[in-house]
DNA sequence: TAGTGGTCTAGACCACGGT
DNA sequence: CCGTGGTCTAGACCACTAG
């Protein structure tokens, strides 16, 4: 797969990012040195960074130099700020099921292809917490061929979407979702400490990814008596 | 307020689109005519036509051309798709309060500037409808010197988002949104048919303009029972 | 004033779609 | 084959930031 020069550029300075050479809040080579670096124009180093401002990965000042931005996953519902920025507080994480290989069994809003079905697949399931308060119950499942790599394994700074990231160079790049007010059933209340009963959000999601046949099935359920769910987006 | 060339380019495409002058489907000039008729090079042609790319006017097609595209307010949760794709069906809107001249006397989820509590506000409310279900109860409020002009207007098409597009020029650039399951009360439990104390689905809004001091408050309460709240996200 | 990013020109060659 | 969009070069001048 022949990358162009741009491409080439763009994915250099993303692993940089990614493998923290070069951190938030740091500055990149002007666009005249990245020009004289890597032997390009300005036109194509300007494609470059377009697309990384795009993505979110940096942020350009004019007079003073392109920085590396706070990079969020930018998709969908929760993962616009991420869970621990979308509550705002100090976040625990707890596995209910550490990721293991499995047989799709699940009725789930959204249905797996033909191909997926009868594939191999993964799950796992958390609970969010803040502080000790049990606020969201997580449930994650994919079908791919890579996944006895996630059996077991830990995850990059406890994310799940960064080690996808930074492990297998997959990005999210897209998302279907539906959200719904239910009744909370017994095994969630008691997972999230509220009454079997009182209302909860579901929200059931489809994230697609930079490989064309892999999907991201989640299903979230959320407290949001005491911590909404928040979402910001800007274009 | 001087535009650049290419900005100067991709309003009047914009407006074109906007005012029913070219139709979803149809293509636009080739970059090399639109390099003609303006007389700029494809440079300045191309950082256009990738703006309307990314704001999802049209669509390129490598060796056939650019074509106007089914637009939508792609931003937020529920314009997403648009309170009609959302659902997927007919659906029908019921004017319980047309839009009049007001002061600011609520208590939302996000909070005005102070500038805009000092200012007349305009407010209207909505219920939403799939055939003859009631679905969504819509509040919406905002500040602006221009209100007048909304007074006991129509909306074009019935959109709000597309009369402030098409009327104003004013483009939605971002939201914030907070969710919430509650259990309903009885004013809108009895707008939306459901019983008092089940399960809703409470979406706060505050959306983002392209006019810097202009923001519109949405109070959104759903029914999620029948029609869950849909919404899809591409990069 | 020096260095940065923002806009723009006038070309060139390539890859894709349809005739 | 021609016309389309995709990539790229080698310049130029402007607007902003900071010392």
């Amino acid at each position: 797969m022949k990358q162009t020069r741009y491409q080439e550029l763009e994915s250099m300075l993303k692993e940089k990012i990614q493998h923290g050479l070069l951190k938030v809040g740091d500055y990149l080579p002007s666009e005249n040195e990245l020009c004289i670096q890597y032997s390009i124009t300005r036109t194509t180093v300007r494609k470059a960074l377009d697309n990384l401002v795009n993505e979110g990965y940096i942020e350009k000042q004019h007079g003073k130099g392109s920085r590396v931005k706070e990079h969020r996953n930018s998709l969908g519902l929760l993962n616009v700020k991420g869970f621990s920025e979308a509550v705002g507080m100090n976040v625990n994480t707890i596995f209910l099921q550490k990721p293991i290989k499995t047989k799709w069994n699940q009725q789930l809003a959204f249905h797996p292809s033909e191909m997926e079905l009868q594939s191999n697949w993964l799950y796992f399931e958390r609970l969010r917490c803040v502080g000790d308060d049990p606020v969201m119950l997580e449930s994650n499942w994919f079908a791919d061929q890579e996944i006895k790599k996630f059996v077991g394994q830990e995850f990059v700074d406890g994310s799940f979407f960064k080690t996808l990231s930074q492990k297998y160079l997959v990005e999210i790049t897209g998302s279907e979702q539906e959200l719904r007010a239910e009744y909370a059933d017994e095994r969630t209340s008691s997972y999230i400490k509220i009454e079997t009963g009182a209302p909860i959000l579901h929200i059931s999601i489809k994230f697609h990814t930079s490989k064309p046949d892999l999907f991201i099935y989640s299903e979230l359920y959320c407290n949001t008596m005491k911590y909404p769910i928040g979402n910001s987006y800007h274009l």
